[in-house]
DNA sequence: CGATAAATCTAACAAGCGTTAGAATTTGAT
DNA sequence: ATCAAATTCTAACGCTTGTTAGATTTATCG
């Protein structure tokens, strides 16, 4: 199975707007990196937003479908929230240009397209929000407030993908189960009988 | 004392910048909000990479020297990590734009802006890095990995200038507090005795 | 008031942008 | 081998970009 142009063309394009920004990459520059001719883009794709959605669409989807196929066989919001963020951190880091792009450049979509996104991010956050207040009404989380410390997590995460890269110190699996514990710590506090 | 041009052109393009991106904003656009035009910049900044550089660097001595300036009398680990974090959270939500646009636009910054640049933002990092393991030495703090934590602190209270609005819930010194204990309890942990 | 400097203006430039039209080529099925 | 469809190409378009030159206005000060 070989990778087709416009698969191509959708992961180099995360790649560059990743490096230079949506409104610093140009469609020549992308046509370059494929290994083709500018106009021959269109053919796959219909326009540049049209690429920048492609990928901020597919980025969500997959996120919101692993995260919530994840929360099925979870039952303690203490287990939902070790996976959510372990789902979240290992999407981050392997496909990290795509997480990057579906971060920052919510504000180079258009109107319309705009929306929808946002509308999806707002049912990511919900999800790790609802898991969260679970945790408070069973008393197994003091958190002052739910939305504040969601938000907080969630950029922590986020933030990997800024950064990581796979020949690093540290592997995906360290990293999320120190970020984990690191949170986890600060809501629950229940590992601190040690000392 | 009235506003010079001068300083209208640096917050309105800060403002402008965190809108739309640097490579999303024109001199035009720039120039209509500041109420002038186009060719008029010209004679306050030598050019458009001029203005983000100076905003980039203006932010990042004040951010420099105010944190350091608290380090001061600040003794323990915790007492510093404390203060650290409130400067580091007030001046992402008071100057929220230009610490946005200081935080997102590294990579629109040319190779010799980029290079002083991320030399301050490393000095500022290691600030952070110092106090934690500072912390761990001492024994007050248990972290994994030291460069992680701050990476994680750091991503999370910058984050905030991503969201805040100064008429919101929640003041800045709450969501300061706020964040103060959801990282510290995880460090230390020393909250978790009451239950 | 008159002169010097600072600040802003109008107008234009060369270059680069996203996109399109239409021709040329490659691919796949019969 | 032939034809049709899919794909890629060359060439160009209209527009916007950052920036500059040079004229014009505004402020400063003896």
């Amino acid at each position: 199975m070989t990778t087709t142009t416009k698969a191509l063309i959708f992961k180099e394009a995360a790649r560059l707007f990743r490096e230079k920004g949506y409104n610093g990459s140009t469609q020549r520059q992308l046509a370059d990196r494929v290994g083709v001719q500018g106009a021959s883009i269109y053919h796959h794709f219909p326009s540049k937003q049209g690429i920048l959605y492609a990928i901020m669409e597919y980025t969500m989807t997959s996120l919101l479908q692993k995260v919530r196929c994840e929360m099925l066989d979870a039952s303690s919001p203490e287990a939902k929230l070790r996976k959510a963020i372990k789902v979240h951190i290992e999407y981050h880091t392997v496909d990290r240009d795509e997480t990057y792009v579906a971060d920052a450049e919510l504000r180079s979509l258009e109107a319309e397209n705009f929306k929808k996104i946002v509308a999806m991010r707002v049912a990511y956050e919900q999800i790790f929000r609802d898991i969260l207040s679970e945790g408070v009404q069973e008393g197994v989380m003091r958190i002052g407030d739910v939305s504040l410390a969601t938000k907080a997590l969630l950029q922590m995460c986020t933030g990997i993908s800024y950064w990581f890269s796979p020949g690093g110190r540290r592997s995906i699996d360290e990293i999320a189960d120190q970020y984990v514990e690191l949170f986890l710590f600060g809501i629950c506090g229940k590992l601190n009988n040690e000392r």
